[in-house]
DNA sequence: CACTCTATTGACGATTGTTCAATAACGCCA
DNA sequence: TGGCGTTATTGAACAATCGTCAATAGAGTG
């Protein structure tokens, strides 16, 4: 935890690149916890040893910087889970909800960042948001697989969605309190899910 | 739409309980569009006819107008969503999750101020969500048919509130763009969700 | 019609988001 | 080594919004 704290010291000059990296890590830490609202950009300027004036510089305003740091945190969801290798759709499943399942454990602050932002009313956060589900969920089922698992139905496309929902809260539930649920039980729930739900599909 | 729209006519005085109820309703269905920083008390004030002086007056501050706001509208989700008359459990299921879409679609932005408010980081506010949900979820199991419909285990809860998350977030999707799917399929996916997940919990 | 109670107001201070001209750290070249 | 230009960075000033409080006025009562 590298809290420099504000020290009036001599100001360090950093590239963009790393700048704009530093804000957003701080911005994901500080975003798990706190809403947006209840950051105030003196509160981040200070924790990150900055002034204000330059988060405006690198991000517009306190919306975009938002924007920026929930774009993050899906961009890194979404290349930490890399893609399972090929073999069974069940064994693929499996594979891409366990390291789903790993990321939240071991990225928690990044995730809630992520999903709070999503829910925060602002309709470019939700469409980053819901692009993120979108590609987890594709990875589910290959082009090939996908015929054959799921039926391509206004219904099928519904029930994946609502899949995908339960999933999330599935983990997100367990990872702050697992209670004697095991993270192999965990899997099993979410994996076995999808199946079920899918056979549940009334003919259209 | 009854706008009054601000005309600096002279003062209208109303009983608290009325002036408080007025204040509800009109948060209710701004904070249905906007987010809850989005809205700023001033367009509050001039959209109810008042100044903003007396929205503090009534409640504290922003946060507990908010929290008031989104307790009003678990309220109105409880209370119109009564409880299914006795019979079958999985009779008693349906007609449950039935007069829940069915006020969704009819109250739809009562529920986003209360979905939205609960997921804008406050915890208060996320307990009375939670609170809410579990209400109905109870109403879904009597005691009596609980111990035999859903087992009282940690894996059972969890999945219980997995499903309550994937109904929520198929009726949602379902308002807004139903495709081809027809009220009674919706209802039909949500109700046999329940049994075929928890045909999936692992033995513990 | 005066009088009391209290719902309501409007002006003021505090906090926070946003802008912009001035400043200083770093690389470069002589 | 020392001056110089580029530009990352600052801090003060401005704007908008939250929150407070003593003063005001509507409505019932005798």
């Amino acid at each position: 935890m590298t809290t420099p704290t504000s020290s009036t010291g001599p100001r360090t000059r950093l590239s963009p690149e790393e700048r704009r990296a530093q804000l957003l890590d701080l911005g994901v830490q500080l975003l798990a916890t706190r809403s947006v609202d209840e950051l105030s950009i003196d509160l981040l300027a200070e924790e990150a040893g900055i002034s204000r004036g330059l988060l405006y510089h690198y991000f517009g305003n306190k919306h975009a910087f938002h924007e920026a740091v929930v774009r993050r945190a899906a961009d890194d969801l979404i290349e930490q889970t890399a893609p399972p290798p090929g073999g069974e759709p069940l064994q693929r499943l499996r594979a891409s909800v366990a390291s789903y399942v790993d990321y939240v454990v071991a990225n928690h602050q990044g995730y809630l960042s992520l999903v709070k932002g999503a829910a925060s009313g602002n309709e470019t956060l939700r469409e980053i948001y819901d692009e993120a589900r979108s590609v987890l969920s594709e990875r589910m089922f290959l082009p090939d697989a996908r015929g054959s698992m799921v039926p391509d139905t206004a219904s099928a496309r519904l029930v994946v969605r609502g899949w995908s929902a339960m999933t999330e809260e599935l983990v997100l539930t367990w990872t702050v309190a697992p209670g004697d649920v095991t993270r192999e039980q965990l899997l099993e729930i979410i994996t076995a899910s999808l199946p079920a739900l899918v056979a549940v599909i009334p003919a259209g």
